[in-house]
DNA sequence: CTAATATTCAATTGATCGCTTGAATACTAT
DNA sequence: ATAGTATTCAAGCGATCAATTGAATATTAG
């Protein structure tokens, strides 16, 4: 065979990769997964997906390796197939974000006039956790917090945060972080704790970024 | 709008990137894009499709914001809209060829048994360089190493090597490079030099790769 | 065993995609 | 102006895709 169709054919393979990037349905049912796995029917109902349709695209994801399934009793837990296809689904939305206006007027929209919080880059936040001088704060939900975590993260889901402000010591800046980039828990802990007089800002991403990079997580117990 | 709908629009126009990723023929246009620009009919001749469909497919990529064209008298030239772009083509790469099997055996076909010769990493090349231990090889046609190349790196095209080798030093290694992880020069310049008694290696990856990851570059005169 | 639950399968519909063909447009050289 | 070249546009065809619907399969609880 020519060497210019054994590329094609090399090329063709590839881009069925990018062909299951290639749905927004998809894309979200990836960033769920990327907080650990999930069922099927857990992530059609945080899609807002019927059960038939989310399990076709689980099955399309699968076929293109971007994701492993795992049956326990009458469950199948879906996740992602390893790291570099989040670092994938991140460098896309990077990519969508600084080349389309579309995509950026819309994340704008999104955010709304929460845009304006200026986000602790990972590479920061770790150098200055290490030195003890920031409480690093989990918004997220328990189970998922325990499923795995920042390394020395406290977590106070967002809807706590009020009754448990005091466990957050009041000298020390509050980095919040929570599900992602497109995930609002953060932004509104930032705000809540801001109100209260404390120094807090939010990481860029999310979880599933800081974990993606390599940077130290841990699971509780 | 609630959240929900509007996270839903977000993902669809972040789709719409992977969704022009998603076919060979316009991974292979972006390919031969990264070397620099190319004018439609250059694109055309070096994939083998019509002028047409070229045409079609280098406004696709553009509608997502992935190509950039310029106009020169009655030439369109298309490049890569940036760097952005070339690493998620290359992440694309490595998802899919450690991801799918299919892939990775269609890279062995391709590469035959030249997969054997063990690639020397950006980062080690860069190491060497400085220290003066290794002359670096740019084995492309003379005009694509004029228009960029890595700093400090000596140009001898793939069919003229024998007759240049007086210019390679021959006491320290040559590390060759060319286009891509897909193009087979540097393969066949590490052949001749090793069969010849140098001590030779490739650059993992090539040059779009290089200058993507922002290591240093230059331009003849 | 039976009922209930979780998931997958199969068939259908409308929409979109990829490629071809042939014509239209834009620019250059003479 | 005219001819030639480069690119884009428009129409058409077959293939693929997304979502819905309803049924089939597999597992657990009682």
């Amino acid at each position: 065979m020519s060497t210019e169709t054994m590329k094609r054919e090399l090329y063709q393979a590839i881009a069925k990769v990018a062909q299951a990037l290639g749905s927004g349905n998809r894309l979200q049912l990836l960033e769920f997964m990327a907080q650990g796995e999930r069922s099927v029917d857990a992530l059609a109902a945080m899609t807002g997906m019927t059960v038939a349709n989310a399990s076709q695209h689980l099955q399309a994801l699968r076929r293109a390796g971007l994701v492993a399934a795992r049956k326990d009793g009458q469950r199948v837990y879906y996740r992602v197939a390893g790291d570099d296809v989040v670092r994938l689904h991140h460098g896309l939305r990077v990519v969508a974000e600084s080349r389309l206006a579309e995509v950026r007027q819309l994340v704008n929209e999104f955010l709304g006039d929460r845009g304006g919080l200026e986000p602790v880059l990972a590479q920061e936040l770790l150098a200055r956790a290490k030195k003890g001088l920031v409480t690093v704060l989990d918004v997220r939900p328990r189970e998922e917090y325990e499923a795995c975590h920042l390394r020395g993260a406290v977590n106070i889901p967002i809807d706590r945060l009020e009754s448990e402000l005091a466990r957050l010591p009041r000298k020390r800046e509050v980095v919040a972080y929570c599900r992602g980039p497109y995930c609002l828990m953060s932004f509104e802990a930032v705000a809540a704790l801001r109100q209260r007089g404390w120094k807090a800002r939010r990481l860029e991403g999310g979880f599933p970024e800081w974990k993606a990079a390599g940077l130290p997580v841990e699971a509780s117990s």
